[in-house]
DNA sequence: GCAGCCGATGTAAGCGCTTACATCGGCTGC
DNA sequence: GCAGCCGATGTAAGCGCTTACATCGGCTGC
């Protein structure tokens, strides 16, 4: 009830259960043989005194920080929060702590994310953006920390990678819209600079490929992966001489900007315009029509990004794994049969 | 570029750049007085060598952890990011690093959390959730850390408190809705055992009150805050005998699940009926209609937090004190003229 | 010319744990 | 009956920092 007198410590639940610091340590840990009486004896004084161990001393004791980091672009992009819940559900139940922390898409602070990682002495990094530092990379092998990657590039020592299969999706989705007789399809890129960006629009330009679609430059206009970016990119799409049927948009937001723009014009989705998001985001459903996307699980992301680290972490190969992550078509309302030329 | 011979530490640095540990402690954190030479020669050092002091020893040296700790319900839910982004960015700034914990409205996790703060001795609490644990401020008093809650009760020793002004912006939705001639107006509520949610509630009853409007227990009923459950509700809202002209819901997402109720059942916002949400969640923009809403500054919430802790933390002042944040009305496309009967 | 001060730096204890190693009974097995 | 083992526990060093205190010149001011 009242304060402490000066620092609750080991020592203190060591003297009050009448036993050695290292006895208590043992029994909190759950290391080594400890009678059960002394055990009873240690976990009541823990108790009666409120004792929680410092993680620090125990880190720095151990040797081992029991903490692992992940780097994220952004928490309010509606993509991370379930990738990180799952993320950090399945650390926890394994007894880790994590480090989340946000780049916000710049390079400076990617590297203080890094620094707070090195730092804390993290066990290893799921690195879920594209924003790789390259020295942050140099030096997370300098010390043998495992990494995971989102879509990066060759799997090494120590870095595994999860890779969502983009154009599988992106080929359902084609296959789909050329099924209801779409031959114009215009795509709404992300951003040139993001690698996953560039390997969607490359999976794009072979699906339409493979219908032997020919590929017109003012049918693809890139988008920034938000909304107003969608918008801004689909009004361009919007104004050639000879407007697409359908599009397909490189993520939902895009989409959701698209939609807009569609809506504004006065034209209808899907009777006047055929429209396919990526990502398959909570919002998606709730748009007006709702979206026709592309599914990619973030929860599988998280969950496969925490296991890869984890087997890294157990050692059970030095050498990385690709891990791959599903895409797939859900179909809704934004999508019809081409409006008749 | 390969690995290193055994431990990085300050001893290897304070080696290399041949001055003791204590000089290179001084310099890295700026206190005390270092020749710029000397400085220079350490600086030189760290870099070489690629150091990062190890932060659990730091923490334990200094008896600081410069950690703050940061407790929300579930980053899944809308509410949260812009929140959780903006505490950390100002923590950030301040050099504090942040413990983010998520409760999954689950008092064992809530539990578990406190835990978490108490082990890694954070040096404050925000916890921005309702499910507030007494055991766990009794031990955060017992440290003296200290703590800022939102929407809790009274304002004690070390215990600041962000109180959201529901009932300014609640009274301002239901004179727009009485000056557009509704009068049967309902309310989907939260959970009843959210605090937040009671506020919410009781507030609306006042400013019906204030209207003279008679208080129908049919035109009320419970949702969960999410999109389901609003719509659950709403069903039963729109089945009674005289069903209502306008609805205010407790949040959006309950906003947006009656939507989905209303629409179902062939009727039209706003003609049918006018709804109100509560947040102003980015997606509220993005319904068909979009949403009329009371808008809460989830920035605004996290920065005052922070700045209500970083006031205690510097015993500026030893009593708590209370911070309110405004709501108000934004008026767009789901309210209109109550239809004549 | 020298006492005294102050800036620059070093020494070493201490933070709170973990864990290798030591110790010490009591039991087992021949 | 006793060597040897093993379970239970304690001792103390060590993890990598911070910081109080000590030290040591050189300069200031009379």
């Amino acid at each position: 009830m009242s304060g402490f007198e000066r620092n609750l410590n080991i020592e203190l639940v060591a003297r009050k259960a009448k036993v050695s610091t290292a006895t208590v340590s043992r029994t909190m840990n759950g290391v080594g043989n400890v009678r059960p009486e002394t055990a009873k004896r240690v976990w009541d004084a823990v108790r009666a005194l409120q004792y929680h161990p410092n993680a620090s001393a125990r880190s720095l004791g151990s040797g081992r920080s029991r903490i692992l980091g992940l780097i994220i672009s952004d928490i309010c992009n509606p993509f991370f929060p379930d990738l990180v819940k799952s993320f950090e559900d399945a650390a926890l139940a394994c007894g880790y702590e994590i480090l989340l922390t946000n780049t916000n898409y710049d390079p400076d602070r990617m590297a203080r994310c890094a620094q707070r990682m090195l730092e804390r002495r993290v066990e290893g990094v799921a690195v879920m953006t594209s924003e790789m530092d390259q020295k942050m990379m140099e030096e997370l092998a300098n010390r043998s920390i495992p990494v995971v990657c989102l879509d990066s590039g060759a799997v090494e020592n120590r870095i595994s990678n999860i890779r969502v299969q983009y154009p599988q999706g992106i080929a359902e989705a084609i296959q789909y819209l050329y099924d209801l007789g779409h031959r114009r399809i215009a795509f709404l890129s992300g951003p040139a600079n993001l690698a996953s960006a560039r390997v969607r629009r490359s999976a794009f330009l072979k699906g339409l490929r493979k219908h032997h679609i020919a590929i017109e430059p003012e049918l693809i206009q890139e988008g920034n992966h938000r909304i107003a970016g969608g918008e801004a990119a689909a009004h361009k799409l919007l104004a050639v001489s000879r407007p697409p049927t359908a599009i397909l948009a490189s993520n939902d937001l895009t989409a959701i900007g698209a939609l807009r723009a569609i809506q504004q014009r006065g034209l209808r989705v899907p009777e006047d315009i055929s429209l396919v998001g990526f990502d398959d985001i909570e919002l998606s459903q709730l748009t007006g029509p709702p979206l026709t996307t592309i599914q990619l699980s973030r929860t599988e992301v998280g969950q496969k990004a925490f296991h890869a680290l984890l087997t890294l972490l157990q050692g059970k190969s030095q050498r990385g794994e690709e891990y791959p992550v599903e895409t797939h078509l859900v179909v809704r309302q934004s999508t019809g049969h081409a409006r008749s030329l």
